[in-house]
DNA sequence: GTGATTATTTATCATTTGTCAATGTTTTTG
DNA sequence: CAAAAACATTGACAAATGATAAATAATCAC
């Protein structure tokens, strides 16, 4: 069940499926059912996720019960509550299953380990980072300067997957907006 | 004038100073005028500063001439269009500096070189990337749950050197509002 | 399949934020 | 120092978004 994460690091990088299988070695099949936890807020994540099918949402609740979701993977991204895994301190997050998914875990010891035995694997960890840096940087860039609309048309220009995929409700806590607002931006249209 | 980035260093990583002086070499020293662009947009950005002393920010203007403040750095921080620095692709930000500064900056050909010489430079740069991450994460919650007088009041808590130093000009373009929206913001506490 | 639950849309109204304009204040520059 | 430019505040109005409620529509659980 490692293919799709072999493929993946081929892609990036440079290198032997060896190498590639020194790093993918490490992780373990699972899957997981709809609405399941893989993490929750307050709890350290002690887990990375790489998803060969299905999606999965970091999300979080305020004190009014409203829900945010921070970020979204599908089929070859990566996910964790990434700030938890580095630092060890608990998240503020869940990790939450957005579709019946397979998944690849390794959990932050063996990622440590993996890190300070192999060279390629401290590459990928570089890739990753620089991967989710470049998301991260849209991320911000489109909350600085556009609306919520435009913001909306820029997912369907630039990730529509996002669009397609998530239920109306998540979409708009995706976009930090009220799925009403989400309504009203799909109508006028 | 390299004290400053050898004490960060120090201080993020056990190491020793001969380790860190490894990679401090490859900086050099610069000053910068208040206004300075450092890079422009479109322009692919080649290098990455570290800031002794001053400030200095990540910025971009739109179709209307509206401009919007992604990342600040100030003394102990790193900065750079670092979307176009990593992908060698150019960049969609100008790189200005804010007050009058003091900075060691590093090449992207001497940072590559580094990092292929050097494992405490690649040490070095994930930690680097880590930081970034964490700064982006919480730049991306705030915005995603937070209005403008909740994101105002974050910043007076958890960064208060933005609120301090910056102009109110400046301090809502990187909060995403307008002028007359933060002097109303500030105006009704 | 049916009832219960959840999601979506629509409408109304309140609040926040943006736009534009006017004015006062501070900073820069010659 | 004085004029000019940039910055900050305030007010009036417009547009966007949130809150609440109600009516469908879709999905889930038994």
């Amino acid at each position: 069940m490692t293919e799709r994460l072999e493929q993946f690091l081929v892609n990036k990088f440079e290198c032997t499926s060896e190498e590639v299988s020194e790093v993918v070695k490490n992780f373990k099949y699972i899957e997981a059912a709809k609405e399941e936890l893989l993490n929750e807020d307050g709890n350290i994540c002690r887990n990375l996720y790489f998803v060969i099918e299905g999606c999965v949402k970091c999300n979080f609740i305020d004190a009014n019960g409203q829900e945010t979701i921070r970020y979204v993977a599908f089929e070859n991204q990566l996910i964790s509550s990434f700030h938890s895994f580095i630092k060890g301190t608990p998240s503020n997050e869940y990790i939450t299953v957005v579709e019946p998914s397979k998944l690849l875990t390794i959990s932050h010891t063996d990622f440590k380990l993996g890190l300070s035995k192999s060279s390629l694997f401290k590459d990928f960890y570089i890739k990753m980072l620089e991967i989710t840096y470049l998301n991260n940087h849209w991320r911000i860039r489109t909350f600085l300067s556009l609306d919520a609309k435009q913001r909306y048309e820029y997912l369907i220009k630039n990730d529509k997957r996002i669009v397609q995929r998530l239920s109306n409700k998540n979409l708009s806590h995706f976009l930090g907006i009220t799925q009403e607002s989400l309504s009203r931006i799909k109508a006028k249209k």
